[in-house]
DNA sequence: AAGTTGTGCAACCAGAAGGTTGACAATTGG
DNA sequence: CCAATTGTCAACCTTCTGGTTGCACAACTT
């Protein structure tokens, strides 16, 4: 689990963290403290949903005298975005021929290909 | 982690099963064995991967006589890209807004835009 | 009928995930 | 300087995950 689409898709795989980046994207910058807040869990417990956060670059940490504001960085939403509607989109585009063929032809027996 | 959500974007943060989605987008329905092939881990092991992946609604599976051919389902992508654009579009709108405010202080006569 | 093939299920194991509490580092208000 | 505020780190516990092996079982082949 080390590249960053794993873990971009893993920290989004928790409701907590998406609630952290809904909160984000909606609010703007906001401390772990104020983050926290909402939850029936220990700060701490916040404070590692956020260091997943940051770790799948969804997320950055600055620090602003004793108080650690989190950003939101959009820029790694692009790379699953990305990922996503590629395999959508051929298996669209897959489907659509697959339906021109059958269209076409009424029955045919095209199988047995190997996977490479 | 029981909202199809979570289980559509814990499925996709293991990259075999990200491998697994791709190759059925490129190319098409396969069955298990198919599926498998490529990889050095048991059938069994693939198996639980598919389990995985029907349980968060990106695949189907039906009865061909002893095969059991794996379906890409393309429906819960879109629940995931919405999520995802969702949130990315709340974000650059946001720190549109704060762009348009440090631009009105320095000078600029820039208003605030509606985006919705 | 008997064997082979394709697949799923159960038990088990090591390691990761998500929570807790306790200690501690840093900044700053008094 | 002292102490409160803000947050992280470390150790620990429990549950989940991803792999293994062994077995079951239905369905094709011969």
């Amino acid at each position: 689990m080390t590249d960053q689409l794993s873990k971009a898709f893993a920290a989004l795989a928790d409701p907590t963290r998406r609630d952290l980046v809904a909160r984000l994207a909606a609010d703007g910058d906001a401390t772990p403290g104020e983050l926290g807040a909402p939850y029936a869990m220990s700060l701490q417990a916040v404070s590692k949903h956020l260091k997943v956060l940051e770790e799948a670059g969804l997320v950055t940490r600055s620090q602003k005298g004793r108080r650690r504001p989190v950003h939101l960085e959009a820029d790694v939403f692009d790379l699953m975005t990305k990922w996503i509607e590629r395999y959508r989109r051929e298996a669209e585009e897959r489907y659509a021929r697959l339906d021109a063929v059958l269209g076409n032809l009424t029955g045919s027996d095209d199988r047995e290909r190997d996977v490479s």
